[in-house]
DNA sequence: AAGCTGTCATATTATGAGTG
DNA sequence: CACTCATAATATGACAGCTT
């Protein structure tokens, strides 16, 4: 594919998406694979943990820059140096402080480190049971190259990590923070699930649960003839689980908390689940989390406020980032065959739609996204459009049934009223009620409506005399004839 | 009896500050 | 950036008293 290159200055003057510096920068992978150690004594401390990402991050930044790398670590198998300064593999995993035999003593246990991956593909079936270590070069810089480090990861660990249907992306601000191993494990095992729709993590056995959070440990035995056992879950969740779930749920970035659900067979806690709770945003909604250079592109592409909101309360910042950089990307090559986005923002939807489902970039192609941004851009008219029937409709019915009610006898009206005025739904209208009966009064005829429609459906029905009052697609086919017979064609 | 929960002591890790 | 020292934060084992 034929691309511009990026310092070439625009030929036209634009109105092009800027996308901010920073969102690159912000993405992070983390394991959406399960990476457990074989052996004990290489569990993973909070710092190794985070050293683990910083390695792989070194590595897609590295990636990413690298035009059709990708494609040839999967295809080619080829397996390259990456290399990185200490104080920025630091910096990458949020380790604080400047002491860096730390960073290299916890690589040191990085490369040795024996793991068991258990490759989970999205249908929450692990697809890939394998072993493998992670690091399979390491070096250190000396003299004048001191504090460079060189790295390589085996093609097919790194062609896993590198594949992004394996891997969540999260926003690297909100991986500090937690400052225990589990608590870290546990969002990482839990956040890739976010996006789902039922918003529920897998029912993971307890034991592979334990495993994540904490690896080898006192609380899973292996027995040989059962397979994996779990020992004293009590234990587990006081000194494990509940603090990690707190400290996670404490965490203000996140825009849910967890609530852990413990599926019982029997007595026994056999597997553990956690649910995303959306927190209750407070006054504002916008997503606090969102870089403010990505609300303002936002706002550029024609956003509103509470759009926005709707947007991160759907899709994950993860998942607009990619957007707007696919977005970008989209732009830069309709520019190239001098063509332009008519509609940005129904463009955005559409690429939108494709990210979340996870699409492939190299499945994105641009006439069947214009079509699909036209398409849903009609669909959005015609659903407005529906919406306003919809309310001519309710209009129409509460005309209907004000002209027929006032038309009763009094005699029957009496009775129907002073019914509705002592049921408990004629006493909350009661302010309503007290301006009295009039055609006028249309608040106090809805309530009444609204209470003949629970109490007395059969009633009701009475008022609805033309099949026109009763349903709606029968009043548009109505509508349709009286406009037609109206004039005619 | 088996499983929880609270508490204490101690070992291990993580972090911050300072120096060359 | 490498290295040292001091301290704060966590993890863990052990035991008592309590509940089921």
């Amino acid at each position: 594919m034929r691309r511009r290159s990026t310092d070439q200055p625009a030929l036209f003057p634009t109105e092009d998406l800027i996308i901010p510096e920073t969102l690159r920068s912000f993405r992070k992978a983390v394991s959406a694979i399960h990476a457990v150690p074989v052996k004990a004594e290489h569990n993973q401390s909070l710092n190794n943990r985070r050293l683990f990402d910083a390695c792989i991050l070194v590595a897609l930044i590295d990636c990413r820059k690298r035009d059709g790398l990708i494609k040839r670590i999967c295809e080619e198998r080829v397996s390259p140096i990456f290399e990185t300064r200490v104080t920025d593999l630091a910096r990458l995993a949020g380790i604080p402080g400047k002491n860096y035999v730390r960073i290299y003593e916890e690589l040191d246990r990085l490369y040795e480190m024996d793991l068991r991956w258990n490759i989970v593909g999205e249908d929450s079936k692990v697809e890939w049971e394998m072993r493998a270590h992670f690091l399979s070069s390491l070096g250190y810089g000396k003299g004048h190259r001191r504090g460079l480090i060189r790295f390589s990861i085996d093609p097919s660990i790194l062609a896993i990590l590198l594949e992004p249907s394996n891997w969540a992306t999260l926003s690297l601000q909100r991986m500090h923070g937690f400052s225990t191993g589990p608590a870290y494990a546990l969002y990482q095992n839990a956040w890739r699930y976010v996006n789902t729709h039922a918003k529920v993590t897998a029912a993971l056995p307890t034991a592979t649960w334990i495993e994540l959070l904490i690896g080898h440990s006192r609380y899973v035995v292996d027995d040989p003839v059962h397979g994996k056992r779990v020992v004293n879950y009590g234990d587990f969740k006081r000194r494990v689980l509940v603090d990690a779930l707190n400290r996670v749920n404490e965490t203000s970035a996140l825009g849910y908390t967890l609530e852990l659900k413990e599926l019982r067979s029997g007595t026994r806690v056999s597997k553990l689940q956690f649910k995303f709770v959306p927190k209750k945003q407070e006054s504002l909604g916008l997503p606090v989390t969102w870089p403010d250079e990505v609300l303002r592109v936002l706002a550029s592409l024609g956003f509103t406020s509470s759009e926005v909101e709707d947007l991160s309360q759907a899709h994950s910042f993860e998942v607009v980032a990619e957007t707007l950089v696919r977005l970008k990307a989209a732009e830069g090559r309709l520019k190239a065959q001098s063509r332009t986005i008519t509609n940005k923002k129904a463009y955005f939807t559409g690429i939108l739609a494709n990210v979340a489902t996870g699409e492939a970039e190299d499945d994105l192609n641009v006439t069947k996204i214009e079509a699909e941004a036209k398409a849903q851009e009609a669909a959005r008219l015609a659903a407005a459009r529906n919406e306003r029937r919809k309310e001519e409709f309710a209009k129409h019915q509460a005309q209907v049934f004000s002209a027929r009610f006032f038309e009763l006898p009094e005699l029957e009206r009496a009775p129907l009223l002073s019914d509705f005025e002592s049921s408990s739904a004629g006493k909350r209208a009661g302010i309503l009620v007290a301006k009295g009966w009039t055609p006028q009064n249309a608040g106090a005829l809805a309530c009444l409506r609204a209470w003949l429609a629970d109490e007395r459906p059969a009633t009701l029905e009475q008022f609805y005399a033309h099949p026109e009052d009763r349903s709606f697609d029968a009043w548009l086919a109505w509508r349709l004839d009286r406009a037609e017979s109206q004039e005619p064609a």
